[in-house]
DNA sequence: TTGAAAGCGCTAACAC
DNA sequence: GTGTTAGCGCTTTCAA
């Protein structure tokens, strides 16, 4: 258990000069001479020297942390949306550290007040299902803290956000379903405050008006959109006996439930009912038959999420610029909601 | 844009007190009497006082954050172990800084050193399938610093460790297969340098010979294991006429594409070949057939995990007790490799 | 180009 | 029980 881990003033004793030059070299400053830096750059090596981040944290006020705040990291999206960040955030010499909701209002509040005590530099989130109001959200902003929004987002709060459009992927997709052939389309919706699934069930909507079909309240579900929801809100819709010839999910993990239950009760897909759902999770494309679903560019949301993220922080308090990103989401479209030829 | 932050000196010039004082009641301390205690957290209620982390990790060499280091947290094993080292880190007040290695061993060697300068109090970690060698992590034993390793573990190492019986679990469903009728069993094996590979393959030898069946070479191939790797492998064995009947994977993902595979080649799963997999991933449970695999008991783990470094924690330099922590993972057995009744 | 000095906010001996 | 004092390791004016 050694603790004389080497620090500054161990380099400037070596080298006879004082500590702030060393934290200067150490720094890079311009007003330092290339000789000196080469020497304490030599000498820091030598003895092993592991800047401490915490007192220069503490001594400037940077901590160069970025909290980013996720439903769960267990999701393919969110995953990859990570890891875009990291990458940029690394290369400029910053630390993420991932913090998991689990969904739930209450952890999401305390998750924000932990980051914030941890003193991080600035904050990305995309906001838990089950979040009532953004208070919490709002005591970032007006510490002066950057925060970024992703995919989960709030018009209640005047911040950066990156989002897909949803609209337009749900449109594409429902659309797709009507051109071959669907006339009664299910749809699993979810929390409607929640503008993803708000905006998913318009572009439903948009699409079937669109080629003269008319909503039909019966056909619309609201759930969490679990596995197990799809299997159950799937099994009520047969027994009612109403009648429908597609299915489109805001969820990849509920169309799988409506899949299994649909072939548990002798509906051939694609045959007799067309199905499609959204995320573009790597399961739908392991199903029988693959699953038709929206990929919402996970790899671009990070990278743009993060540069969001760093423009905010280096505008610094001068213009508190609420930038909102827009990406095109795609379809992919596989067996499940197709002719055969 | 905010600076003025509450201290402990704004608290103490309120109460007319000391700033040690009131860092004792906050602290709960149990010198500090029970009425200053409250008048203390009174106060710091109604001026908003959020503790500074950096300042009192500064001065008391604990920063109360624990850095986690698993390959990635996209699948749900390790999210699942990283949720049951949250809840019982969170609940002592510690906070989680999940790091991904992405399999790298660059990359590995890099989040060690960034946690390490992030001044965590230990780490728990999962090693990359492409480490090469431990010398990052010996690093931080000889610092002194907790390390506990969890599933993907060395024993190059004398540290604590919690792992699943491979062993077991591997020879459990090798000789499942083999009740069920398989005699030429193929086995999806990684990098035999990693202990849980090469122990999942020792299991599977072990059951072949106990029920007295010659282990063929031929039939044991070497991967990524990846989705990918399992579709090229599987297609290689079928193209190369090799004799065989069951399948049995180190992995969820490359089973799955064997799966696909088999399939896609007319083979009947289970009635000509007979499939399993290790993991558990949620898919397995969803594919045409749902596929045999093995629960590695990921809750339990997390929270063993958790248990076991904060006992390394609290012991300080006294006892290096480096235990190791063997759980019983579980057969699942679904449609995949059992004989239809 | 470098040094001197102060201090970020907190904790922990030691004193009383 | 509470106060005094010093300092964790670094950055950052101000001065030279």
């Amino acid at each position: 258990m050694k603790k004389n881990r080497a620090t500054i003033h161990d380099i400037a004793l070596k080298l006879n000069i004082t500590a702030s030059t060393v934290s200067r070299a150490l720094n890079d400053n311009p007003r330092i001479s290339d000789a000196t830096k080469k020497k304490v750059l030599k000498v820091a090596k030598q003895i092993n020297y592991q800047p401490n981040h915490i007192a220069s944290a503490l001594r400037s006020g940077k901590s160069k942390l970025i909290g980013v705040i996720v439903p769960t990291a267990n999701r393919n999206f969110f995953s990859s949306v990570i890891r875009g960040i990291e990458e940029l955030a690394n290369s400029l010499n910053y630390k993420v550290i991932i913090s998991q909701s689990y969904d739930d209002f209450d952890k999401e509040v305390q998750t924000v007040e932990a980051l914030l005590n941890a003193r991080v530099d600035g904050i990305i989130a995309s906001i838990a299902k089950t979040t009532e109001n953004v208070d919490h959200f709002q005591k970032i902003i007006e510490k002066g803290i950057p925060l970024v929004l992703f995919d989960r987002i709030t018009n209640l709060l005047e911040v950066s956000q990156v989002v897909i459009d949803d609209h337009y992927g749900a449109y594409q997709t429902v659309d797709h379903l009507i051109k071959n052939g669907c006339k009664r389309i299910v749809h699993f919706s979810s929390n409607p405050r929640i503008n993803i699934y708000h905006e998913r069930k318009r572009g439903y909507e948009d699409a079937l008006k669109d080629n003269g079909i008319e909503v039909d309240p019966k056909l619309i579900t609201f759930s969490n959109l679990q596995l197990e929801d799809g299997r159950r809100i799937m099994q009520e819709i047969i027994d009612s006996k109403i009648d429908f010839d597609g299915v489109f999910s805001s969820s990849d993990y509920s169309i799988m439930g409506a899949l299994q239950v649909l072939k548990e009760n002798g509906y051939k897909v694609p045959e007799q009912v067309k199905i499609a759902g959204f995320g573009n999770e790597p399961f739908t494309s392991f199903t029988e038959p693959p699953i038709t679903t929206v990929d919402q560019k996970s790899i671009p949301m990070g990278k743009i999420t993060a540069e969001s993220f760093f423009e905010l922080l280096n505008a610094g308090s001068s213009s508190p610029v609420a930038k909102k990103t827009i990406l095109k989401p795609e379809l992919i479209i596989r067996k499940s909601s197709i002719n055969n030829s």
